[in-house]
DNA sequence: GCAATGATTTACT
DNA sequence: GTAAATCATTGCC
């Protein structure tokens, strides 16, 4: 089932990233039905450096993350990779989770065509600017909520024991400084969809 | 209006 | 391991 707007609406982004380890993420795009579970994820508040809202800065690009949890929020980042988090907290809290990998579900072969791939390769969904194009993501998703739209996450009953969660430093801020160096990065241990890998 | 830059990926050595 | 690709958004003039 559909996890409720509550669970995205809790004031801990951190908590959320790392119970979002095993649910699966589905889009309907295109009329092409296409899910993955998630395998990695990563936090960002507006209260350290990594997020785009430090701060309390509020811009054109950024402005959904101050909405309430449970919105979407897309962007392109190095002018070609979409990328996808989901909105978390209460109005005027800008946090977010970064999806970074999913392990492909449903809709393998529109995926593989999207990526312009063939074979189950690994580099399929394991990144968050390959996961989005798997799924077909793009900045017409932005902004959408996540229980009443095109792209939504359900709890299908996968729970991953607490000693196959691991904690570590985040991926591609080093400009963030100290705040960068903080444990908000979660995967499943030993899972080959993770990125980076 | 214009220059700087990035929550990445890919290819090449 | 390193480097280039590539453009929307941002911040300053």
């Amino acid at each position: 089932m559909k996890l409720p707007e509550s669970f995205y609406q809790r004031k801990n982004v951190v908590k959320i990233a790392s119970d979002l380890l095993g649910k699966v993420l589905f889009t309907c795009v295109d009329g092409q039905i296409t899910s993955g579970k998630i395998v990695e994820t990563e936090a960002y508040s507006w209260t350290e450096r990594g997020c785009h809202a430090f701060g309390g800065r509020k811009t054109n690009r950024n402005a959904v993350m101050f909405e309430k949890g449970g919105y979407t929020y897309v962007y392109l980042c190095y002018g070609i990779h979409h990328l996808f988090n989901i909105v978390t907290n209460r109005t005027g809290t800008a946090d977010a989770v970064l999806i970074r990998g999913i392990e492909p579900m449903e809709g393998l072969q529109i995926m593989e065509e999207r990526r312009g791939l063939t074979g189950r390769s690994i580099h399929l969904t394991s990144g968050p600017g390959k996961l989005t194009q798997a799924l077909g993501i793009d900045r017409k998703l932005n902004g959408k909520f996540l229980t009443d739209s095109e792209v939504w996450v359900e709890d299908l009953g996968v729970k991953i024991p607490a000693r196959q969660i691991v904690a570590s430093e985040r991926i591609g801020i080093d400009y963030a400084g100290e705040d960068a160096r903080l444990p908000w990065r979660f995967h499943i241990r030993d899972n080959p969809w993770v990125s980076n890998g």
